[in-house]
DNA sequence: CCCAAGTCCTGGTTGC
DNA sequence: TGCAACCAGGACTTGG
């Protein structure tokens, strides 16, 4: 599941690999992952360009070319990235593969994805529209507990589902939502708006530290996450919370539970998240 | 059959 | 009453 951390992770490593790289060719092997309109565009706008620093916000990557061309991408449940020189070689779950030449070399960057939840987006002077509709990064964005209460005041949906909600906040999925609440020591199902000054204080340092765990980590390779090598993110072996249910709360030793909330598999401990 | 997940969409409810 | 904001739940997808 790529979250921030893991597309931060991804972005890291794209920045050592693909600037000065130019597009030589783009193959599309699954249409349905970008808008008709975009998909159209797609090899007129990019191919001859080449590739600046990538940036991301949440869990968007983002993917500046010259010429002021942008490819926005979303990783989806299960989406990866691959880049390698040698020969490619096709495999069934691939949806993009763009081939890629630099002063007489080759190279490719392939984006692959079981599932089909990942999506490309291209436009020019800019990422994709919905990119400024998310709220700050959870991460390195300009937010704190006061602006975070200020947005959690007044909502009565679990404050697990406004984590969730990536208007509020950008790049917190299921893992580290699970992860955080733990952390901080507040239910996942509790009204937002009913979380006082101190509650929102800890929820809002938790989300800070677990999400920099997580990059230090390198992300964290449950189901699918790899990185852009195939190597693998360590953030895995200090998940607290994150499929523990049945398990003892490594900080009292209660069981841990299983809900859903937000239609998410949520676990938590009923002692000490309150 | 259920479960996993991120985002988008729909339909119903709430509150000003 | 009207309207926007809000909230819950389903759709999508495929492998375990």
């Amino acid at each position: 599941m790529p979250e921030l951390p893991e597309v931060e992770t991804i972005r890291a490593q794209l920045a050592e690999m693909i600037p000065g790289w130019t597009i030589a060719h783009v193959r599309l092997l699954e249409p349905a992952m970008m808008a008709p309109a975009e998909r159209r565009r797609l090899r007129g706008l990019v191919r001859g360009r080449t590739f600046a620093s990538p940036g991301r916000h949440g869990k968007f990557l983002l993917l500046p070319l010259t010429g002021d061309v942008w490819l926005t991408v979303h990783l989806g449940m299960t989406g990866r990235i691959l880049v390698s020189s040698g020969r490619y070689v096709s495999h069934p779950h691939d949806r993009f593969v763009f081939r890629l030449v630099r002063e007489g070399e080759k190279a490719w960057l392939v984006f692959r994805d079981p599932r089909k939840f990942g999506r490309l987006e291209v436009g020019e002077s800019g990422p994709a529209a919905r990119v400024a509709l998310l709220g700050p990064d959870a991460w390195l964005g300009e937010w704190d507990a006061e602006s975070l209460a200020r947005r959690l005041q007044g909502r009565t949906a679990p404050i697990k589902a406004l984590l969730l909600d990536q208007r509020i906040l950008a790049g917190v999925g299921n893992i580290y939502a699970d992860e955080s609440l733990f952390e901080a020591g507040i239910a996942p199902g509790r009204p937002a708006g009913t979380l006082d000054e101190a509650e929102v204080g800890r929820l809002a340092h938790a989300l800070r530290l677990i999400l920099e765990r997580g990059v230090q980590a390198l992300g964290c390779s449950v189901a699918d996450f790899v990185h852009v090598d195939g190597g693998m993110g360590s953030m895995q072996q200090e998940l607290r919370a994150y499929r523990r249910q049945g398990q003892p709360c490594v900080r009292c030793g209660a069981t841990m539970l299983r809900t859903v909330i937000a239609g998410r598999g949520t676990s938590y401990c009923p002692v000490c998240q309150t």
